[in-house]
DNA sequence: AGTGCAGGATTGTTGAACAATCTGTCAATC
DNA sequence: GATTGACAGATTGTTCAACAATCCTGCACT
C-alpha cells in the first residue's frame, strides 16, 4: 500500500509545459542555447509544436529557476551571468555545502557520495571528460543531499544548473573538473572517518579556488 | 548615473500575471486562503478580471514558490504543509541562518537587524501582536541578508513565506512570536560584540524550540 | 552626428473552443 | 448493504485567433 505512493511521481503525468521546460533546460545547461540567446515565442513554439500560451508557461518556470530572464515586452533570453553572479553562486555553495558537512552526523549514509566519486574517477581514467563533469555535479548534489532536506536539495539543484551556464565560457571545459577529483576523494575519506569539520574546511577552500579560476576565465572573455 | 539603475526595478512595469500572483500571495500568507483551499480558475479569474491563461501563469509562479500545489487535471490548491515539511523548513533555517551567523565578519553592518529588533520590541510594548510577527519575520530575513547574497535572501524569503502557511494553525498566533523577542535582542548583542559563533548556537537552539512548539500545535489539529 | 517619426515585428492579454480528465450520481449486480 | 460500471456535468489542458501595447529598425530631416 504505502510502497505504491512512492511511485506516484513516476506515473509521469507531466504537463506539456513541464516537458517543454525540461527540453529547454537541457538545451540551456548543455550550452546549445548559449547565454544571451533570445528565445522567440513564435519560433520555438513552431519548432516544438506547442502553442504560445503553453510555451509561455514553460518560460515562466525556467525564468523562476533563473535560467532565463524575462524582459517585459522584449522576450526571454538565456541568462548571462555576471561576475557578481558567479561570486554569489559560490558564496551560496560555501554556505550550504560547508554547513551540511559541518552538521553531518558521523553515521550518515555516504553511498551516493561514494558512487559519484568513483564514477568521476573511472570516467577520468577513460578520458570521458564530459562524464567527469557530470559526475562532479552529482558529487556536490549528493553532498547537499546529506542534509536530508528536500528544500536544500532543490536549492542546490538550481544553483548547480545556473553554474552550468558559466562553465561553457572556460577555454577547456572538458578538463575543468579533472583536478578536483582528488579533492572529492579526500572529502569522502574525511567524511567516512567522521571528521566533517575538516571536510567542510577542505571543501570551502577548493570551492574558493574553483571560483577564482572561473572568474579569471570570465574576465578574459567578457572583459 | 549608477544611482538611477537601482530604481529601475521600482519602475513598476509588472505584468498582469505578476500582479495577480502578488495579490494571491498576500491572501495566502495572511491566511485568508487557508491551506487545502482549491483555487478555481474560473472563479478567481472572474473575481480578479483576468483571463484564464493569465491566471494560470500566476498559478505557476506560486506553485514554484511552493505556496500552491498543482495537481494535474484537478487544479491548484493552497499548500497544506505536513509535519515533515515543518521539520524540513526548520532544518533549512538552521543550516542557512546558522551558517550565515557563523561566517559573519565582525565588522558587518547590522542596521537592518537592529531595526527589526527594535520594531518588534516597540510593537510588543503596544500590544500590536500582528506587527510583532512581521517584525520577527523581518529579523530573520535581515539575518539571512547578512550573507550579502541575493540568492540566499531569496531562498530565505520563500522559506519564510512557506512557514506562514503553518503559523495560522497556532492556537494563539498573535503571541506566538512574543517570547522570542528577548532571544532576538540577545543575538543582536552577540553579533555586535563580534561573537558570531555563540550567536549561531543561540539561534539554532531557539529555532529548534520554535519548531517543537509548532509541531506540537500541529499534531493537535491535524492528527 | 543627432533627433523625430513612420512601419513592421514581437510580446501581453483576452476570449472562445474543443479534447482530456475528474467527480458525483444512479442503477445493476453480487 | 457494499461494490462495480456507466453516464452526465464540471473543470482543467491546450490550442487558436485576435487585438492592444510595446519595442526595434530604417529613413528623412536638421
Amino acid at each position: 500500500m504505502q510502497e505504491l505512493s512512492a511511485e506516484r511521481a513516476a506515473l509521469g503525468r507531466a504537463s506539456t509545459a513541464g516537458r517543454v521546460a525540461e527540453i529547454l533546460r537541457s538545451h540551456i545547461t548543455e550550452g546549445r542555447l548559449p547565454p544571451g540567446t533570445r528565445l522567440s515565442e513564435e519560433d520555438i513554439g513552431a519548432a516544438l509544436g506547442v502553442s504560445r500560451n503553453t510555451l509561455r508557461e514553460a518560460f515562466r518556470l525556467l525564468a523562476h529557476e533563473r535560467l532565463l530572464v524575462h524582459e517585459f515586452n522584449r522576450g526571454v533570453f538565456v541568462r548571462r551571468l555576471t561576475v557578481d553572479d558567479v561570486h554569489d553562486l559560490y558564496r551560496f555553495r560555501r554556505l550550504v555545502e560547508g554547513g551540511v558537512l559541518r552538521a553531518c552526523p558521523p553515521d550518515v549514509a555516504l553511498d551516493d557520495v561514494r558512487r559519484a566519486v568513483e564514477e568521476g574517477e573511472s570516467a577520468a581514467a577513460d578520458g570521458r571528460w564530459v562524464d567527469v563533469g557530470t559526475a562532479n555535479m552529482r558529487f556536490h548534489q549528493s553532498l547537499a543531499a546529506l542534509a536530508g532536506s528536500p528544500r536544500v536539495e532543490e536549492a542546490m539543484r538550481h544553483v548547480l544548473a545556473e553554474l552550468r551556464l558559466v562553465f561553457h565560457v572556460m577555454a577547456a571545459p572538458q578538463t575543468f573538473h579533472e583536478p578536483y577529483l582528488a579533492d572529492n576523494r579526500r572529502i569522502l575519506d574525511l567524511l567516512e572517518s567522521g571528521d566533517g569539520e575538516t571536510a567542510a574546511a577542505a571543501l570551502e577552500r577548493y570551492l574558493t579556488a574553483a571560483e577564482a579560476q572561473l572568474t579569471e576565465a570570465y574576465a578574459a572573455t567578457s572583459g
